[in-house]
DNA sequence: CGTCGGTCGTAC
DNA sequence: GACGTACGACCGACGT
């Protein structure tokens, strides 16, 4: 090993190149390529993370002609011209290259090669080894016991004299003469004619040079190739001084003056801001530790008071409520942060909780000087998840006012695909810093101690930081928001929908805890019932719940026939659908099913749902996320309420422990098949239309368009059969899976799909155009103008491109629907009585809860809302029922 | 012992 | 390979 300092020497061009064919159909936000800028960046990053070179320098070509031109006047004029996005991304190559502190060598009349050439020659003589970073094998002949070649491409590979030679199949100063023989047709280098690679090859290590190769010719004895060369001899002379690289440019520059001396971080930032490039902003984002801030705790009443005047007189404030983990409660409030302006904030910690604070304030004291305030319809409010501030403000009897924005769901109007947007990626984005994480402040992992154990000038800059960004995030991102045309969907639909989310959490829902500690018991008698037969048809005791176990059992131990592998670890399938068909032919799989079912259904529900009761009220509040899901519908989790059983009769016994507070009534009222609907609306389709605004049963319907009207088959089983179909188009199922579910061949279930489209001609245009015009803008929206970015579509790999081309034909239908039913929710909220509550909403249905005497009333009111939610060219149908629990309600 | 990916299953 | 959108229980591999 040598301990030389190595001088590495990028050969830029072809590695923007390289970088620019390697990535394909990357845009910066002015929708102009960036392919091979990111490709480039990428590649200098892996090579400084894996090398971590002490010198390096970058050469590029320049435009115009070189010394070459001047020896064959047609040199490269075979070439294709630079492709006019790889020219525009040049100067940002450069730029790129720079900031990354990798200064750029160029010379006129020169290419690249020729400058690394004699660069690489000046540093050897000043006592450097070299490193030429290329994946061109031309750089080969440059290679010795100094100078040798790595091609950054996958893991990285060196080049020696011994790897030259194993790869190229000569030693590197034979390689000119092998370029020079075989010729170069995209460069116009000539080389003799019939000498390809592999015969350049064994005629120079024959020879040893092209010169004695062409002294000898004349004796060669197969004849056309001793044509070729003589004939040629001349042309191969030339070709060598064309690809010869030259070591002798006049560089001035001192190749130990390369010096690295790492990114200049601030340029970075800027150029990749420019360019979009989010996923590296991170690394080189100012942070706050690196900005002056004026933070500061508030501690004592005077500044309690202060800060209340201060918050009113600005008017406006970004809020940030400190709390524990876990659900809304009195007692979990940690503290209150408000910021005014862009790094000015205050924080003010509430005494209580397992820290002694006592020289805080407690709550009682911070709410009676804030509180005021912060109801103050006057006093705007800015925030990061806006919604769950006014959870926390309430268990202290707060009503949160003067909403402004929501940076949480500005951000997600503003790309709904990506994963929730957190405070992190809002501030980096749309501010340029980086905050703090709770993890930086608390610590990883669940032993990490919650906030409430952390002193409260430790808490001081995260919660700062958590009310001064969205603040500054305001601006940009309403900007954001009307440039992309979502800013009315915000301002009239998203926003004014927290509150009403905020309600239904707030109301919960009655949950029946002895009913279901009941039925939970019930169930671990079948439980162990079935258990035992299992453990004895299997001949020992094993793990039901693991597909693992139960496999073994399964497939080795029985030997029953695999039907299916899991997706990713491709290992035999357990599921339904397996299970179900080896129940046919063995007792043990139909009683695993069985027990699954019940397992699953005591698991999830019957015994989770009495844990996140309140023991006041014996009331479960959800939360419902308004920044999830890509397609505009709303989340639940905490518990998850939206996907509570109904199809199994052990399933609606779950249902039926959701009931209505003493003296009321529930009220279920949902869409009937409003994604049809849509799609009716959206397609413009005369059929589909017509069945819906004539009131026909849109399945029979169908079944009628796709399986005719004489096919002498049980119309019920047609029904059925049509409405997989009706739903399979909304899903872009493909004829294979709809054969699977309704039992034909995927020939015949093809042909129902086409005959559906003949039935409804104008669906399949609308699909089709839906997909042409999101390839096309990069983004699908709904009829209230939501949108999904859908950048997949233009995938290479076929199977991601068919996924993205579902989604994007679902996205209308799905987003659209819940776009309509968000409006129902608040169109609704303003007209209810006090009396009567939301208290749940599944993606087309709404409960409420109503005084019995009300109920009937509310009901009507809820179906002429939800109803004239839409202006759409089929009417919207809703159907209402009302009872004592949800299963009841839905009758 | 905690984290995390994989599998399975519930809803619309 | 093959159905869109979610949440979550459980297992088990893996790392501390």
């Amino acid at each position: 090993m040598s301990s030389r300092p190595r001088l590495f020497l990028v050969d830029g061009n072809s590695q923007m190149y390289r970088a620019y064919h390697a990535i394909r159909g990357l845009t910066g936000p002015d929708g102009r390529s960036t392919n091979a800028v990111f490709g480039f960046i990428t590649m200098l990053r892996k090579l400084m993370a894996e090398q971590s070179p002490e010198l390096i320098a970058a050469a590029f070509d320049l435009r115009g002609p070189t010394f070459r031109h001047e020896l064959a006047a047609d040199y490269k004029a075979n070439r294709r011209p630079m492709p006019d996005d790889l020219v525009e991304q040049v100067p940002r190559v450069h730029d790129a290259c720079a900031a990354l502190g990798v200064p750029i060598v160029t010379r006129e009349g020169f290419e690249a090669d020729d400058v690394i050439g004699s660069l690489a020659a000046r540093a050897v003589e000043a006592g450097l080894d070299v490193a030429i970073v290329t994946g061109d094998k031309d750089f080969f002949q440059l290679v010795d016991d100094r100078v040798h070649v790595f091609n950054p491409r996958d893991d990285g590979a060196w080049f020696d004299a011994a790897g030259v030679h194993e790869k190229f199949g000569v030693r590197p100063d034979q390689v000119v003469d092998v370029l020079a023989l075989m010729g170069d047709a995209s460069d116009n280098v000539k080389g003799v004619p019939g000498v390809g690679e592999k015969s350049a090859r064994s005629l120079v290590t024959e020879f040893g040079t092209l010169d004695r190769l062409l002294e000898e010719a004349p004796g060669l004895s197969k004849k056309k190739l001793r044509t070729a060369l003589t004939e040629h001899a001349e042309d191969a002379r030339r070709s060598r001084e064309l690809v010869r690289i030259r070591v002798d440019v006049p560089v001035d520059e001192d190749p130990t003056g390369y010096r690295y001396e790492g990114p200049d971080r601030e340029r970075c930032f800027a150029l990749f801001s420019a360019l979009g490039f989010k996923s590296l902003l991170n690394e080189y984002a100012p942070t706050a530790g690196t900005v002056e801030t004026d933070y500061r705790t508030v501690a004592t009443e005077a500044g309690l008071e202060e800060l209340a005047a201060a918050l009113r007189e600005a008017g406006r404030c970004g809020l940030h409520v400190l709390t524990v983990t876990g659900p809304p409660s009195r007692e979990g409030l940690v503290g209150l942060a408000f910021s005014t302006g862009p790094r000015a904030a205050r924080y003010v910690p509430v005494a209580g909780g397992g820290l002694d604070l006592s020289g805080n304030l407690d709550a009682g004291a911070v709410i009676a000087a804030l509180g005021p305030v912060l109801e103050d319809p006057a006093v705007h409010v800015v925030g990061h998840d806006l919604k769950r501030s006014m959870r926390w403000l309430a268990e202290h009897g707060v009503e949160l006012r003067g909403l402004e924005l929501d940076t949480m769901i500005a951000s997600y109007l503003l790309d709904s695909a990506r994963a929730a947007p957190t405070l992190e990626t809002v501030a980096l984005e749309h501010t340029g810093y980086q905050v703090v994480t709770a993890e930086a402040v608390r610590g990883k992992g669940v032993k990490a101690p919650d906030f409430d154990r952390i002193p409260p000038e430790t808490v001081l800059a995260y919660a700062c930081e958590r009310a001064d960004l969205p603040l500054q995030a305001a601006a940009p991102l309403t900007e954001a928001l009307e440039r992309e045309r979502l800013l009315a969907l915000y301002r009239d639909l998203e926003h004014p929908l927290i509150p009403v989310l905020d309600g239904i959490e707030r109301a919960g829902v009655r949950v029946a805890t002895a009913a279901l500690a009941e039925q939970s018991r019930t169930m671990q008698a079948r439980l162990d019932e079935l258990q035992s037969r299992i453990f004895a048809l299997a001949g020992e005791a094993f793990n039901v719940n693991s597909p693992k176990q139960l496999s073994v059992i399964l497939f080795e131990k029985l030997a029953l026939p695999t039907r299916k592998k899991t997706g990713k670890t491709r290992a035999a399938s357990t599921s339904v659908e397996v299970l179900e068909e080896l129940a046919l032919q063995h007792e043990l799989p139909r009683l695993v099913l069985e027990w699954r079912t019940i397992q699953k259904l005591k698991g999830t529900y019957v015994e989770a749902l009495p844990q996140l009761a309140r023991p006041d009220t014996g009331r479960v509040h959800t939360s419902f996320n308004q920044a999830v899901a890509a397609t505009g519908r709303l989340s639940s989790s905490d518990p998850n309420l939206q996907n509570i059983p109904i199809r199994t009769p052990l399933g609606r016994e779950i249902r039926r422990a959701f009931t209505a507070r003493e003296g009321c009534a529930l009220i279920s009222a949902d869409y009937s098949q409003i994604e049809l609907r849509v799609l009716a609306h959206l397609s413009e389709d005369a059929a589909l239309t017509e069945a819906f605004v004539r009131g026909d049963d849109i399945h029979d319907r169908t079944a009628h368009a796709v399986f005719g009207a004489d096919s002498g088959l049980d119309p019920h089983e047609l029904r059925r059969r049509a409405k997989i179909i009706n739903y399979a188009l909304l899903y872009g199922k493909t004829a294979f899976t709809l054969a699977r579910d309704i039992g034909v061949t995927p020939t015949l279930a093809q042909a129902f799909i086409d005959a559906y489209f003949a039935g409804y001609p104008a669906v399949k245009g609308f699909l089709d155009g839906v997909i042409e015009k999101a390839r096309e803008s990069g983004e699908v929206r709904t009829l209230y103008g939501r949108r999904r970015l859908v950048p997949e579509l233009r995938s290479r790999n076929g199977q991601v491109r068919a996924a993205a081309e579902r989604a994007t034909v679902n996205m209308p239908i799905q987003g659209t629907a819940a776009d309509i039913l968000k409006r129902a929710m608040i169109t609704l909220s303003g007209k209810l009585p006090d009396t009567v509550s939301m208290i749940l909403t599944v993606h087309d249905e709404l409960v409420l809860e109503a005084p019995r005497g009300e109920a009937e009333a509310a009901a009507a009111l809820v179906r002429g809302t939800m109803s004239g939610a839409a202006d759409l060219r089929v009417p919207l149908t809703v159907d209402v029922g009302i009872g004592e629990n949800w299963m009841a309600a839905k009758g």
